[in-house]
DNA sequence: ATGCTAGTAAATGTCTGACATTTATACAAG
DNA sequence: CTTGTATAAATGTCAGACATTTACTAGCAT
């Protein structure tokens, strides 16, 4: 792979690393591959040494590269990669062709994991952490209707399962709310919009949140499932 | 607080960046604080400026710092830190004075993800996973009764503990090992070591890596919370 | 032929100094 | 009291030279 198909870019080092990250993250270079080095990657998109350098530490510390004097610069194995880093969720974000097997397993994760924080949200809920579900549940509803809001719709959707995250009271649980955005995102495209479809959404979604409300640990751990369920169906996670 | 604590450091970049990193996992600025400057941090370490800004950014991309042009460096809130990547657990291993937050806080996660991991494990482990168990569970065994062997012991405890995160194979979850080095040091200090304490706990993990060896998820998963429960008592997560 | 040993080229890492940009502060004019 | 401007101080950026690490090559000796 070459760098002559990206595109130019406009802004500084964030948009460069931006750039480069989703090409990596959509497999335009395979794990072992050797990564252009920074001379090249300056020339063609005219910054300065400097810039590329902070760019590729970014990607590097995000575990998507190796970098070694000498050698120079190679893809990492996707295991490797730090799917937790909030930087990561950020360049995954609207990235239509995201590496099915990522797509995957972040959902995978999301079904095993949800359920827990769902009980520990019931738990631990306070006001505040009640006030922001039931805003989220609230446009989730008012956007159900028409398939012009579609993508509010997933806005809302984003901001009731970060609450969930929220409101376990967990500074590690807390941290995985990140990981919402690009999974759902891009499932947004992949899916069909029946409107039936969204009706039980909502009201699965509904579920979660009486449980929440009256502390129900149990129940909000169904429910949550429930929630997931269809679409780790769809993904073929479990049957 | 003022750099004149800190001892001098003798490799790079990344000697630079640990010294400072755990300095801020300790508590030692508090969130909101105005972080010391490039450049007397150099001349106090007696390196280059370059080194400096490198050891910072590493601090920034961790969400422990927020540096802006003109304002300086400032200390963020713990919410923001990033205790999800690998270079802070890293950090915070052998850190004997961690903030007890913190500690609590990765523990109560441990107590709420594992028992999931562990059935995960139970269901995906392949032949490869369950040697690393067995090989974790007898180091374990081995350096159960002697009190010299302590810190092996916590050794072989991280690798079985990483061992069933790597056996539910999932990309996502696997990540999340890393944090078991910090967690499990962290609490090999202030434990007490009476010889009936070790063989409970042995006896425990056996019942983990048993379930997990005959696909039991539902045994598993109890089997590990199990393994938890005591210190989580102890902690004052569950009662 | 095989293996060892310079030697060389090419890549990333580091240092330095100058300059740009952003922010907060002080002070003066309205 | 507010507004505007000048100044200082901090981080951000650039450019060039140099250092260090690594892989490759050629040549020599066994």
């Amino acid at each position: 792979m070459t760098l002559e198909t990206l595109p130019r870019h406009k802004g500084g080092a964030d948009e460069l690393a931006r750039l480069l990250a989703r090409a990596l993250l959509a497999g335009h270079w395979q794990p072992g591959d050797i990564f252009p080095k920074e001379m090249d990657i300056g020339t063609h998109f005219d910054v300065s040494r400097n810039q590329v350098r902070n760019a590729l530490a970014r990607l590097t510390s995000a575990g998507l590269l190796d970098r070694t004097a000498g050698r120079g610069t190679q893809v990492r194995e996707m295991s490797d990669w730090h799917l937790l880093d909030p930087l990561m969720s950020e360049w995954m974000t609207g990235l239509t062709d995201l590496d099915p097997q990522l797509t995957r397993a972040i959902y995978a994760f999301r079904f095993s994991a949800e359920p827990v924080v769902a009980g520990l949200a019931a738990e631990a809920a306070d006001a505040a952490d009640i006030a922001r579900l039931e805003a989220a549940f609230e446009g989730m509803q008012k956007t159900a209707q028409s398939a012009a809001a579609r993508a509010q719709h997933a806005e809302y959707d984003v901001m009731f399962h970060d609450a969930t995250y929220q409101a376990s009271h967990n500074l590690v649980w807390r941290q995985m709310g990140h990981l919402l955005r690009p999974s759902i995102m891009a499932l947004v495209h992949g899916s069909q919009h029946r409107t039936d479809t969204f009706d039980d959404s909502l009201s699965r979604h509904r579920r979660v949140l009486e449980a929440i409300v009256r502390r129900d640990a149990e129940a909000a751990s169904f429910a949550a499932r429930e929630v997931l369920r269809r679409t780790a169906i769809d993904l073929g996670i479990v049957n």
